[in-house]
DNA sequence: GATGAATGAGAATTCATTCAT
DNA sequence: TATGAATGAATTCTCATTCAT
């Protein structure tokens, strides 16, 4: 995959072509890495047009405002994060193979997020940044999240516990703790502590039973 | 406790009295609040000098520079979000008590940071934003962490590992997870959805039973 | 010889074309004019923007710093400084014409000297002033002499002291006093006291007569 | 002499006594340093109260404003540099001596001036900076000289134009070189290339020569 | 007399944005 | 469509000066 193809796969949502013209990609991708290196607030539009090699002048002509250009980086990103949910497949499957379990369930979120923020890493960055000073990313994430990835999260709980497989406890705190967790991995995995010699497969196998011990429930 | 005293009670670092003038007090509240609520790249020093009431020259007066003004914030509070290892008594009654249990202390972690970070919301709000941006405080509380915490960390869980009550998990992930699972739970609580209603002592009780049944040892 | 003109002749180095934008020029020329009446230290950008009715922006999207305007004033001004020495046809016919002598040599210089610091007065103001805070320029000076006309003076006056009509003393000290002598006077004329009346052709005549007279060979 | 004492000394005109506490001396021996090195307007009034070692608001309780403070290291020097001339004794020998010629009346000045820019070097490269942007400092300059030096330097001249000893020039003219000449070897000596390999004794010497030479009358 | 905290005007420089080419 | 010169408001920081102690 070349330089531009996981920009234009990254906009691309639910298979809706995007059309990116050069400049305008290269004016994303500078944006992009340089938003996520020194923070939004504090990165100059001249900066982005000399990286990404146009003249200052064009960056205006495909985003009104800075601001614009930083969510034209971040809507598109926060579908993708939901994106497990929005696969039909992917819930659909828990329920109805017989051998699944929430194990596989939390497995599979993992493994799926895991590959996600390695190749992304940079746009979680930035969201994980400017998440706490744009109250309209702030509510589009929690939009996006009421809408697409709560209800069938909680179906997916419901569905287990009434199996039997988990405590009992509310749906939310199952949620925010399995979430948590795996996020709290991923951050600081990438983010935090990226110089530390991970043995990503052990470390996610044991956080996973980590996860499992402490939500199953007690026979 | 009034105004200034909370400031001068986090500026205080092991009994050492900080003489901080009425403007300079005003000064660093006022930069508290606004680097907490705009991020330190996006406030500007005029507002800081507005907000405390004080002319803007007078900041430079007391802080040379920019950056010098947010690590007057940070550093002692470093050291603060540190504290409980630091107390003597916190990790010695981790030993000497003969109830106590490694779900004890992570309760009384649990409780004493609830409350830390409760009273000193803002300043974490600083840290959690600009950590990303500053390799220096990311190296300070990494300093910090290895000569005041790792150790002491250690030996709580070598202890109880011993006393067989934990999985034998190497030590660090252990760490890891329960600063992972602690941190998660007061991040959402008061950074991401602090607007949910919250049932502090029983999802805090939730959290750590989670965590204990996620840790302890399999008979 | 309009107004911008005498700047573009300044600046064009050995036929090499400048290329100067309106703006510029006119940044340039107000530049020119302020340090030279209230000195580098004393004039703020602000000024020479109003002065040149540019933006204050303007000035630092040619020149990043205001030193970098004072270089730009400086560095090809020293370059005209030396001209004489650096024209071809100046040193040569010292030495073919068989009428010459040193007396027709300090004569041209004086002339050309004069017409030179009479058309840039400020320029050389400018000179005058900040040469003393700002080593660079006094290096470059310094290299410019070393390497384009201390060794052609030399061998002017080698010249003449083999034909007998200058003194024995060392060529530096001859240097020294011509250079000091004709300098002298013109910053005299010019800076120093440009209020008085002056008769310039004798006065440059009798300052030629005064230091041939003390150079020349006593028979 | 210890550190206080020159200055002492150079503020003190005609034998009037001059109080200076100790403080006051510290500013103006700071000042004096300053100025030199970085010039007038570069110099702030925090870094001469540093480098006194007094506190800030101490400069302003001895001088008014900045502009006070340079005026009272520079009014004090004008009258010294005038020195000679003010000395009864200095024109009188001229006159009376019959041996004196205006060969020894240079050379008195020569070695007279040579001490006093050697002594007092930071002042006087004061003087060059700072006549050029203040215009009053200029004025003074012209004033003592009109008043106390040009007369006398008149009589000295037409006394040995009389003598036949100096070429039937205007005394103005002269006069001019003769300045110059001294001043133009002074300024290249100390100012200009200080670092420089000087004979002192034999460069004046050859300087007094060549002057001599240029004004002598010819026989 | 001496101090030094405080001031606010002003310094150099940066920046998002516009617009003629 | 792309450019990049131009803008002027805003930013960080400095400075001469004041004034309460």
């Amino acid at each position: 995959m070349n330089d531009e193809q996981w920009l234009q796969e990254l906009l691309k949502i639910n298979d809706e072509e995007v059309k990116l013209s050069d400049k305008q990609a290269k004016i994303l991708e500078a944006a992009i890495e340089m938003f996520a290196e020194k923070g939004y607030a504090a990165t100059s539009t001249s900066e982005i047009a000399k990286r990404a090699g146009v003249a200052e002048g064009t960056i205006f002509r495909h985003y009104k405002t800075k601001k614009e250009l930083l969510m034209a980086i971040v809507t598109p990103t926060i579908m993708k994060i939901a994106a497990p949910f929005l696969a039909k497949e992917f819930v659909k499957e828990v329920f109805e193979s017989q051998y699944s379990s929430y194990e596989d369930f939390i497995r599979a979120l993992m493994n799926n997020r895991y590959e996600f923020v390695k190749k992304y890493l940079p746009m979680i960055r930035i969201f994980w940044q400017e998440t706490a000073f744009h109250s309209d990313i702030k509510e589009q994430i929690q939009t996006v999240f009421m809408e697409n990835i709560y209800g069938k999260f909680k179906r997916v709980i419901d569905h287990f516990q009434q199996k039997g497989e988990l405590a009992d406890l509310p749906a939310n705190t199952i949620i925010r703790m399995t979430i948590t967790t795996i996020a709290g991995f991923l951050l600081t995995r990438f983010i935090l502590l990226p110089n530390l010699q991970w043995d990503d497969e052990q470390e996610m196998e044991r956080t996973i039973q980590m996860l499992m011990h402490g939500l199953k429930k007690e026979g």
